[in-house]
DNA sequence: GATCCTCGAGTTCG
DNA sequence: CTCGAGGATC
């Protein structure tokens, strides 16, 4: 009987044993190679029927079994690991002329004649980890730590799917070492990162300024449970022991590391010494395509493809000479929050921006940064003294990532939410439901400066040569007291100003008098009454034609017009109420400014693009965009500012904005560029 | 009432 | 370019 009875649990063990190797394969299958051969429900299946087995015969669990990714205790801290070998940090070359000199380099150092190969590999912007395979088991990983010695963060690692538990994945033939010990790169898809932060904010957990962090705060829990929640993936690039086997360039390297069922970089590329040219073109391409991927990289690593000739070149400081970082331009860096300064803008908003202590990113040198509104420094936790990280949003625009709350020293100051206009000293009001703080004193110089800036503007009276240091210099001279004065500007008054000569005062008299022809739209705009912008003023303009029809307009007439709801008509009516804004309007007037459209403009109905909607991103190569909306309008067609669904084309120029570009990409959007543009018009396109 | 879309407002450096 | 909020639509 007994013996029936062993038959029988050594057959039970066998069958585990079989579902352990599949799922192992279909796992890689599916988190490796991202071409899975079962579906998900057969895969749920095995996995089904594993747990079960393992529930009746705990005896039988193995470390490895994949139904031990989640497991383990929480720890109270981590032990540490010692590395096998020193992880050294790479030398960095900031561009094609540093990586020039570094290959210069390594032949100067090298005896003449030895072949000289390369291997480049993207830069992940992860977290280094060491991973322990004895006899084909996963056994232990580790942090990089300092170095020397790391933390051990196994039952962390094991939650991730692209690490193989065990090695090799499937029947490949060959025998794992006895030991092997690898290097790799932790890291949180791109993709994964934004809906993983979206989820958090929702429950109001922990978000993180970016993918990296993300990556690292996921690896350093204490609780693997927490790990196993989040979307983390590994790519391999280093083994460090190998017990048994000779491997002799990184090229080889890599190539062993994908037969054992790493997760390797499938675009790892060769180049001979000869090729150098070609090394250098594929470097600018990985730049280029940067934003493409799903995951960050901050550049690529050159190494030397031969691992004897690497270890000849020997180390310098902390960096192997043997291999280079070759790094893109930074798109977020690090640096101190010095103070938050406030500017009151034209609608009376408060607006905090940071002053930074001055930090470079691709390209410029960064002193301030926008923080939006006070909401957003609460949201962030920002305080005056903390590191910061900041980024060039959309490669332009600073703006604040978030602090790094571990650098923290405990002298921080928060910002506080002030209670007066900084410039007029009035007090502030908050508006319920709304994040923006305003000063709402008619009277303050600061928002008079803004509606002089606003109404000179190009969007709106388009005064050539008439810009904020003016509008500042006419407000504090006491010339201006309203909009309406910049008609009434004297000429003996300009030239008693300092830097304003003969010349310069004519041109600007003439450029305020040229404006004075403005169409309609564009002095309805000038206004600056809250809520309507060039499209509102333009849908105003076509239908009133002129400032007093407008003026005596009711708000049930306003709301008819279509892109008019209740907020902007009441806006609408409340702003020529006012006494005030009546008296500029016939200051206006008097000055001859143009208060009505002779000739209501004509809108194309039909034409070849009748009916269809464009977005434009990136800079055109022979033509502005405003020049290319005027094109698509004159073709019946429209220029719309985001793309959604009802977008029919994607104009693309040079260096498009990543947001709309993705999102055309999304939705399948067809994408043109200028010449295909001037094609559907029927015109040559620019040479 | 929810959801998608569009507009307005503010924004930095060289 | 990004954000918030108003407007349109179901």
């Amino acid at each position: 009987m007994n013996e029936t009875q062993d038959l029988e649990k050594e057959r039970v063990r066998q069958r585990m044993e079989e579902l352990r190797r599949q799922i192992h394969y279909h796992n890689y299958r599916y988190y490796v190679l991202d071409s899975p051969v079962i579906s998900d429900a057969e895969y749920d299946r095995l996995m089904r029927e594993l747990i079960e087995l393992e529930q009746r015969y705990p005896e039988f669990i193995t470390p490895d079994s994949p139904t031990q990714r989640v497991g383990g205790m929480p720890a109270e801290q981590f032990e540490k690991v010692p590395h096998p070998a020193p992880i050294l940090s790479l030398a960095n070359a900031m561009n094609i002329e540093e990586l020039r000199a570094w290959r210069e380099r390594v032949k100067r150092l090298l005896p003449a004649g030895i072949p000289l190969a390369y291997v480049v590999e993207p830069k992940i912007d992860g977290l280094t980890v060491v991973l322990h395979y004895e006899n084909g088991i996963f056994v232990r990983g580790a942090t990089r730590g300092d170095g020397l010695v790391g933390e051990d963060v196994t039952a962390n690692l094991r939650t991730i799917h692209s690490l193989p538990l065990r090695i090799p994945p499937h029947d490949a033939g060959i025998a794992p070492p006895p030991r092997l010990v690898v290097r790799g790169e932790a890291y949180m898809p791109v993709s994964k990162f934004h809906e993983f932060n979206r989820r958090q904010m929702e429950t109001g957990g922990q978000v993180f300024a970016n993918p990296r962090n993300a990556a690292a705060g996921s690896v350093r829990q204490l609780d693997p449970s927490i790990t196993a929640s989040r979307p983390l993936s590994l790519f391999t690039y280093a083994i460090v022991t190998a017990e048994g086997i000779t491997i002799r360039t990184q090229w080889e390297t890599l190539e062993y590391l994908r037969r054992m069922g790493f997760p390797v970089f499938a675009e790892a590329a060769r180049f001979e010494d000869a090729q150098f040219e070609e090394l250098e073109k594929y470097c600018q391409e990985w730049a280029e395509k940067r934003d493409t991927l799903d995951y960050e990289i901050d550049g690529l690593v050159v190494k030397i493809d031969d691992l004897e000739t690497q270890a000849r070149l020997g180390v310098v400081g902390n960096s192997p000479r043997g291999s280079i970082a070759f790094k893109f331009p930074a798109r977020e860096a690090t640096t101190k929050l010095l103070d938050v300064g406030i500017n009151v803008g034209r609608t009376g908003t408060l607006n905090p921006y940071a002053i930074l202590e001055p930090v470079q990113i691709s390209g410029a040198t960064i002193r301030k940064a926008t923080l939006h509104n006070f909401d957003e420094i609460a949201r962030l936790d920002v305080r005056i003294g903390d590191t910061v990280i900041v980024r060039r949003a959309g490669e332009v625009i600073p703006e604040i990532v978030g602090p790094i709350v571990d650098l923290r020293t405990g002298n921080e100051r928060p910002i506080e939410v002030p209670t007066h206009c900084p410039v007029c000293g009035e007090p502030v009001v908050r508006r319920p439901g709304e994040v923006a703080i305003y000063c709402i004193n008619a009277a303050c110089p600061a928002q008079l400066v803004r509606h002089v800036e606003h109404f000179v503007s190009q969007g709106a009276m388009d005064i050539v040569g008439f810009g904020s240091r003016l509008a500042e210099l006419f407000v504090e001279q006491g010339l201006i007291k309203d909009v309406a004065d910049i008609y009434y500007l004297k000429k003996e008054d300009l030239l008693k100003l300092e830097g304003f000569g003969e010349k310069k005062a004519d041109n600007l008299l003439r450029a305020i008098e040229e404006s004075k022809n403005r169409p309609l739209q564009r002095l309805i705009v000038a206004l600056g009454i809250p809520g309507v912008g060039s499209v509102v003023a333009g849908i105003l303009a076509d239908h009133f034609r002129s400032i007093d029809r407008l003026a005596s307009a009711a708000e049930e007439e306003l709301q008819q017009l279509e892109g008019i709801g209740p907020e902007t008509a009441r806006s609408i009516v409340e702003y020529f109420q006012r006494p005030r804004h009546r008296e500029i309007l016939e200051k206006l007037r008097r000055a001859g400014v143009r208060m009505a459209e002779e000739v209501p403009a004509e809108r194309p109905a039909a034409g070849p693009l009748a009916g269809k909607t464009f977005v434009i991103t990136g800079t055109l190569p022979h033509m502005t965009r405003e020049e290319a909306t005027a094109l698509i309008e004159a073709a019946g067609g429209k220029v719309a500012s985001s793309v959604s669904s009802k977008t029919d084309y994607l104009l693309v120029g040079e260096a498009p904005g990543g947001t709309k570009y993705n999102k055309a990409r999304e939705l399948g959007i067809p994408m043109i560029d200028e010449a295909e543009l001037l094609r559907m018009l029927g015109k040559e396109p620019a040479e």
